[in-house]
DNA sequence: CCTTGACCTATGGGTAACCCATAGGTTCTA
DNA sequence: TAGAACCTATGGGTTACCCATAGGTCAAGG
């Protein structure tokens, strides 16, 4: 089957099909005459996986490491619970950050209740967001 | 001053003083000599602006804008009023996916217990992660 | 005076997972 | 047989920086 059918098939786009063959977690063979990307059931089937493992938090390149274990025999499974067990305390410290943010957030529009709208001067640009606390050192992803 | 005792006294790096100045957030003037970036008082006042902003949750290119129209004189209040209440449930709707993709991961994490390492075949890669459901078709953004 | 080291510049590439535009070839259908 | 619908590869955009490179500038010490 072609580009289209695999994406409609696995619920994708086309264009993230095409990602993941450049990322080589799907190898389709090419029609020989007009240069198509061919890919097989087993590409759907690899596609389902990819959805699977995406949804669980794997990245597109730890995918394709899992799969090349796979394709070369060896059990992937031991690097999947590793991977998911590194993963989660990034994923709930993510979380901590944002909490964060959202009440900082919250509090700054709860404050600018009684706040008017000042104009800006030399020294002032928006004395909304210079009410508040300056950035400590501590590293802030967003 | 240049941009490395900037960029201390603003606790950031360089480079980030210079990403600022790229993208118009600050204006140094140039020494007409050897061409080195010198910033002024007002330029530290602005950065230190820009990490309060930061901090709040505010992208680069909004407070570009912010700043804009203070430099304009006009308020921009309203404008940041606006941008915070527009990105406050944004974030919230990003907490709840990265929880309810934390609670997928501990329920895999914790199902995965009594299951053994297999091998791939050619129809599985890893029944670990085939043993979960297939991707409902709701937009996921990891 | 000259070297050494610390500082500055601009350019371009990397990050993550795609999306989109372009230009040009192919296949299907009326 | 023409146009629609599909395919290809390439390159640029997204976010907020970080890093490497090559080369110019400056202050201090031998």
């Amino acid at each position: 089957m072609k580009v289209n059918e695999l994406a409609k098939r696995g619920g994708v786009t086309a264009e993230t099909v095409r990602h993941y063959t450049r990322e080589r977690l799907l190898a389709p063979q090419r029609h020989p005459d007009n240069g198509y990307q061919l890919y097989s059931h087993t590409d759907l089937e690899r596609l389902r996986f990819i959805q699977r493992a995406r949804k669980l938090g794997f990245s597109v390149a730890e995918i394709r490491d899992i799969l090349t274990h796979a394709d070369q025999g060896d059990s992937p499974c031991p690097l999947v619970r590793d991977l998911l067990a590194t993963r989660l305390p990034q994923i709930r410290a993510r979380i901590a950050e944002l909490e964060a943010l959202a009440e900082r957030m919250e509090q700054a529009m709860e404050s600018w209740q009684h706040m008017p709208d000042g104009s800006p001067d030399g020294h002032s640009v928006c004395r909304l967001i210079e009410s508040f606390p300056e950035a400590a050192p501590t590293k802030e992803t967003l």
